[in-house]
DNA sequence: TATATTTTTTAGATTTGTCTAAAAATAAAT
DNA sequence: ATTTATTTTTAGACAAATCTAAAAAATATA
C-alpha cells in the first residue's frame, strides 16, 4: 500500500509521539507537525480508515500494528539517508535531519534495500538511534562512551552525543566520523583525558568531554 | 525560488519537448504527463504568472530563460541521481529512471552539490546523457563505441546503448558497468570481435556487436 | 469559401489537505 | 456541583491540481 507524503509524515510523527505516552492527543501531534488541530482532527479520520489508527474521538488515538510497520519503515528510510549523508556526502549532523525529511518519501523498497547493503547494514544512525532492518525488526545497540572503554580495546564510532557545531570542529581535526575504527591507548587519571589511535593517524590525546560524548559499538 | 513537485514535472517535460520542436503544444505536454490537455492549460497560466513560460493562448508556449535554468537544474538532480543508482547502488539501467524521477525532486543545493563530488563529478548518465554542471552548462561529450577505438588504448565506460536485460547480463558476466576502466588489447577483422581487459580481470573477448554498444570517453 | 476536423481553452465540479470560527466534549477550579 | 478553562471536533471556506463537457479558435478538406 501506498501513502501521500502527508499521511507519512502523520504516521511518523504520531509513532515519535507514542514513544513518550501510549496515547497520543490532537494537540501534541499539531504542534510536532506546525498545523492546526482542527486538519488533524480530519486526518485522523482518514488514517482510521485505512485501518492504521486506533481512534475514538475526545479519547486520543494510537497506530494499530498495520500503523506501526508502516512507521517503522518510514523510519527506517529516514535513517538510512541520515547514515548516508553524514558518511558518504560528507554532511554535517545538524544539516542532515530536514533533507533526510524529504529524501525519506522516496518509497521504492529496492532503493532502500540496495542503499542499507550499499552502506553495509548500519544499526545506528548518525544521532545514535537505531536503524529498523528490512522486516522492522529494531536492533538493541549497546553503545559505550569512549571514556568508559578499556585500555587497549579496538572500537569503531557509532554516533556522537553532542551534535554542536563546536565539536563538530574538534572532530573533523582528528579526523573522527561515523564508523572510523579508534583504539584506546591509555587514560590519565589527572584529568581523565585519553590517548587514542584513530584509524592510521599519529596518536592524539582527547579530553574527557570530548570522549564522553564519542559512542562506540560494544557487545 | 521553490517549485511544487507539479510545476518540476511541467517544466522538465516542456524542456524535453523544447528539444525536438522549438515550440511546445499543449496536447503533446498532456499526453507525456499522462494528463488531459485541459489540465496542462491551467498550469501554463501559473508558469507564464511566474515567469517561467512564453505562452500565447492557441499558440504554442516555450520556456523563457528563467524557466529554461529551472528545467536544467531539475535533469541535472535526474542524471545525477540515475549515475548515483546504477554506480553505487548497483542498479539496473531500466530500473533507476522512475526511481530518479521521484528523488530529482529533493531540491537541497548543497546535497546536490555533494552528490556531485562524491561521484566525482560525472559528465553522463548512464543512459549517455551529458549531466549539466552547477552552472547549467551542459558538456558536450565525445562518446566512441568500442568498435571504434584504437588497439592498445585505456579507455573507461561512459554508457550503453542497449539497455535489454539480454545484454546486461553479458556485460555483468565481463564484470563491465559505467566508469569500467578497459583496455583494447587486440581487434580480430574476421569477426569484427575485440579482446579487451577489463580493469584487473584477465582478458576476455567480446562480439562486435556488443562493442558497438558499449561507449567510451574519449576526448 | 464554406464546412468539417482537430486543437485548445473555458466553465464548473472534484479531491486532498489546509484553514477559521464556532460548537461540543472533557478536564480543572471554585 | 456549577462554573471556567482547555481540548477536540464540526461546519464551511479556500488553494492546488485535476477532471468532464462544452465552447472557441485554428487547421484541414472539399
Amino acid at each position: 500500500m501506498n501513502f501521500s507524503i502527508t499521511e507519512e509524515n502523520y504516521i511518523k510523527n504520531i509513532y515519535h509521539l507514542q514513544q513518550q505516552s501510549e496515547l497520543v492527543n490532537t494537540n501534541s501531534l499539531a504542534y510536532e507537525l506546525h498545523t492546526k488541530p482542527a486538519s488533524v482532527t480530519d486526518m485522523l479520520k482518514k488514517l482510521q480508515i485505512k485501518n492504521l489508527l486506533d481512534y475514538e474521538k475526545y479519547k486520543g488515538f494510537r497506530l494499530t500494528n498495520k500503523g506501526n510497520k508502516v512507521a517503522i519503515n518510514i523510519v527506517r528510510r529516514h535513517r538510512l539517508w541520515e547514515f548516508f549523508l553524514v558518511t558518504k556526502l560528507g554532511f554535517e549532523w545538524d544539516k542532515v535531519h530536514s533533507i533526510a525529511e524529504e529524501l525519506e518519501h522516496v518509497s521504492n523498497q529496492e532503493l532502500i534495500q540496495k542503499l542499507d547493503r550499499f552502506l553495509n547494514h548500519p544499526q545506528i544512525d548518525p544521532h545514535g538511534d537505531p536503524i529498523p532492518d528490512g522486516n522492522g525488526k529494531i536492533p538493541i545497540i549497546h553503545q559505550l562512551s569512549i571514556a568508559d572503554v578499556a585500555e587497549k580495546k579496538k572500537v569503531m564510532v557509532s554516533s556522537v552525543a553532542n551534535q554542536s557545531p563546536a565539536i563538530l570542529e574538534l572532530l573533523n581535526h582528528y579526523h573522527i566520523n561515523i564508523g572510523t575504527e579508534i583504539k584506546i591507548n591509555q587514560r590519565f587519571s589527572f584529568d581523565g583525558s585519553i590517548e587514542i589511535k584513530v584509524g592510521k593517524y599519529a596518536a592524539c590525546t582527547i579530553s574527557e568531554l570530548v570522549a564522553k560524548n564519542i559512542f562506540v559499538y560494544h557487545d
